[in-house]
DNA sequence: TATTGTTATACTCTATAACTATA
DNA sequence: TATAGTTATAGAGTATAACAATA
């Protein structure tokens, strides 16, 4: 096993306990906020990307599909998704934000995420930098 | 607001969403181990960092001391951490990886990560880079 | 009184298997 | 037969509140 190989395992190690410890850390971070954050990360995904179906909202979010079924069944509970017929295909089924998510979801977002923001200020500008690629290759890394 | 403010609220939610998808990728990465993703970073971090008190443990994996104290439960009656007295202060315990947790661990990180180290190595090496830099940039992050 | 750890309990998150409806 | 979504069920993960033992 080559100097390579041994780098990138350890690497696979510290990213692995650092983004788990980083997400109970978000979790946990729960206070003031009517949404649990499964549910918000739904809703950013769903605002971001727009419409979807289910199954593509399960495959951009990485949970399987009965997974997201009960978040959206929560989500429209409430009031802030809405469900359409799919156009052509009877089978599918299309999702998206209300106008009363829209309204609410940049508040719940800035709630969720003062503690995260608070500390990214604290951050050197070349930092944020390299948390804004980190985060990038993430994203890339997750699609293949 | 100014606009460092708002690119730091969208790096926020950014890594929020990087991070919660590679934490449920790795963990859904479940076949052919006998540990669970928890149970494996409890035990990563007991031997990395050698002895520790469950309230300890409990801070660096960033869950509240009931929760670890499930956790260690499991993994003393699987023989995999060993409890034993605190020299001078009755209320603690010192809880450490066993021998035969040693000769498993390597083993099982192994097959946890190998996803993960497999799209680690398609990486170009200045990416590992900013991966391996953001890795200690979040751990800061969490000690603040 | 304060601290460490545990027990009791419950909710959140997510999965697999089986089912329904449509293609 | 294959696919999209849902229902049923269960296990993993974590939290809060209350308690016991020790400081």
């Amino acid at each position: 096993m080559g100097r390579t190989t041994l780098d990138t395992a350890a690497l696979a190690h510290d990213l692995r306990l650092a983004v788990m410890r980083l997400s109970r850390r978000l979790r946990s971070q729960r206070a003031d906020t009517s949404l649990t954050l499964t549910q918000l990360a739904a809703l950013s995904t769903l605002r971001a990307k727009g419409p979807l179906t289910p199954g593509e909202l399960a495959a951009y979010e990485r949970v399987q599909p009965p997974s997201m079924t009960r978040v959206l069944a929560t989500l429209e509970g409430a009031g802030l998704v809405a469900r359409s017929k799919h156009a052509t295909d009877g089978r599918q089924v299309i999702v998206q934000v209300t106008d009363t998510a829209r309204a609410l979801l940049d508040d719940e977002i800035r709630m969720r995420e003062a503690w995260l923001a608070q500390r990214m200020n604290e951050l050197k500008p070349q930092e944020r930098d390299q948390l804004r690629m980190a985060s990038a290759i993430i994203e890339r890394l997750l699609e293949s």
